[in-house]
DNA sequence: CGATTACATGTTATCGGTTACACAATATAA
DNA sequence: TTATATTGTGTAACCGATAACATGTAATCG
């Protein structure tokens, strides 16, 4: 009942040409007759012919396809993927310019932390560039298998134990510093951090931040102001209640994400305090909830979108000069988002 | 500098057998002795061979390519794709155990609302299923570009203005009796609607669910307390703060998402009510939202991660025996999550 | 033991395009 | 005018697999 597709040859006996011709029409070739150009045209619409693209691949030696990889946590959490979906949106908005297709792979963070992690998600693909998306460290060992193929790669938001070729990411570092130079002046020098997962890269280079700001002012670094959850409500709360039975007492508390922050909040108030006058608070995502919460949160904006469209551009040009040397790691600034959640330091030293 | 990758004739040549062998090893056929196969797989370790997919694809006649193609508002809404996600999580967890990779596309709402919205989307695009993914109403002439070329699909969230093959949805009709249901059980009769946006199908859906329901139970119908909104937490505040005015005023609340849900809340707390003593307030989506918000919220989840799963089963056998002719639509129900915005209706009659 | 089968393997046409090359017709230059 | 580009088109080799068919060898049978 399917009635077969109509080939390339269909369309050059049709219009009375040659496959040549009808090629060159189909890849826009100048040398072709205004003339000869029409009959193909006609041709094609008539036959509602497509070109088949596996068989154009074949030809030219090229895939058109540029695969994206996801780590995804398993379990998988409420909070999975709300980094990751703007940062989509970025890439394929950069690649509705481009020839390429999109394809997706997901893979779980154990895998991804194993030697074989991409030689089993590109079996039987053939792809002229990949995107690694995800939040956790991957096995160089993985990637060195790419680097026998020679096939370019782009991590986002994540990093190997080794330098590697190129990487888009937004500044966690800088993020928390910045956040904590403004809360600075306003007066506070108790911090704490209610972190996510501890092993998670952004943590990790948050956490470092952490330290680092505090040392750069000459703050001291308490260790029992710095817990981790897991990115949920309900650890923002715990913590935040062992964080108000902490000596000292911290005056300004920077959280994993928006929901922690949320759960801290919550902890808070139910023990009677107020917010900002008794606390600040400062989330991460600049998700919905900062919106929601009471007060609105003070949060941190990551580039996501930007994220995406980087690092697109960045595997074209890849792909293009197959022999690109240069390890480019482009960290892409972060934006503090001032709300309610956090005020001046009404505690007397 | 990039060495060529290895080819079958290669893996043929070192290891002393014929193209047809190495084939055969390849595709795991069963008339090939030991001996052989051991000396092939050999090889393709030494050669680091891989078999080229687009190759493989035109020799057997088929793409092993699914397509998602996603619908995306523009201007892109912070609630976008929410819904989205997990049905992605469920797609690609059926999709593992299948030969099939998976292809993302993106179009816009109006783009999707127009003829040719396909045609231009599978442009260069070779693929044996779509899953068309959305919440607005698909041109049907769109469709007919699919049924012409024989290109099996299923509709996710969305539908035509014409009946067609296959469709995955949850049951926004039923979510809503039974949350009324529910709030009458609990004595509540004037319920008001706060809809998102009113063309998007799954509010078509429930606002008629809202008033078949009301009318079943021989209840009124107020217009006037029915209104829509764009999803977002301020529009959700702003048409509380309407209904408050409203004759009569009504006791229950049901919002379009959770984070309307937030801001009727906020506008209810504003004004110095008590939730759930004065309103009882309904959410839809359980997301995190509805955790963080006081009190925590009553909310509808759907079963987006199952629409993936059984939308994949379903395009996969269409796949298979190309002339499925029957009609299945899927509905699958929601879930209730009862917290504690809502409860007994305080007012007497 | 010769005939029949079953099995392992080699050979080659084929999938649907692209493109290098050849060649003719026309345009430009000398 | 003849020589030289330029342009448009056809021809056929080629991309890297698959699979139908042919062939040769060993196992099974009457």
């Amino acid at each position: 009942m399917s009635k077969k597709r109509a080939t390339l040859i269909d369309v050059a006996k049709l219009s009375g040409l040659s496959t040549g011709t009808v090629s060159r029409v189909l890849n826009g070739h100048p040398s072709v007759s205004d003339e000869a150009r029409k009959k193909v045209e006609d041709a094609i619409k008539k036959l509602n012919y497509v070109p088949l693209s596996t068989a154009r691949s074949l030809a030219k030696g090229v895939s058109n396809v540029i695969m994206l990889s996801m780590i995804e946590e398993n379990p998988i959490l409420p909070s999975t993927w709300r980094y990751e979906l703007p940062v989509i949106q970025g890439i394929y908005d950069c690649l509705r310019d481009t020839p390429y297709n999109l394809q997706v792979g997901i893979g779980f963070v154990e895998e991804a932390q194993k030697s074989k992690f991409f030689e089993n998600l590109l079996k039987d693909k053939y792809i002229d560039g990949l995107l690694i998306l995800g939040s956790w460290p991957i096995d160089h060992r993985s990637l060195i298998y790419l680097e026998e193929r020679n096939i370019p790669y782009v991590l986002i938001g994540c990093r190997s134990s080794v330098p590697t070729r190129a990487e888009v990411n937004f500044d966690n570092h800088g993020a928390v510093v910045e956040v904590i130079e403004y809360l600075v002046q306003l007066g506070h020098t108790k911090f704490a951090l209610i972190g996510g997962l501890k092993e998670q890269l952004h943590m990790v280079d948050r956490a470092k931040g952490f330290r680092d700001a505090l040392l750069a002012r000459d703050l001291k670094v308490y260790p029992n102001l710095i817990k981790f959850g897991d990115y949920q409500i309900d650890s923002g709360y715990r913590l935040m209640l062992e964080l108000l039975e902490e000596d000292p007492r911290p005056t300004a508390i920077i959280c994993g994400n928006d929901l922690m922050a949320a759960g801290a909040i919550k902890a808070i108030h139910d023990k009677g305090y107020k917010i900002p006058s008794d606390f600040s608070v400062v989330g991460f995502d600049d998700s919905e909830i900062s919106k929601v919460v009471d007060p609105p949160l003070t949060t941190i904006k990551a580039p996501t979108f930007e994220m995406g469209n980087l690092a697109v551009e960045k595997l074209c040009s890849m792909i293009q000069q197959k022999d690109m040397e240069l390890e480019e790691i482009a960290i892409l600034p972060c934006e503090l988002i001032i709300r309610s959640s956090t005020g001046e330091c009404n505690q007397k030293n």
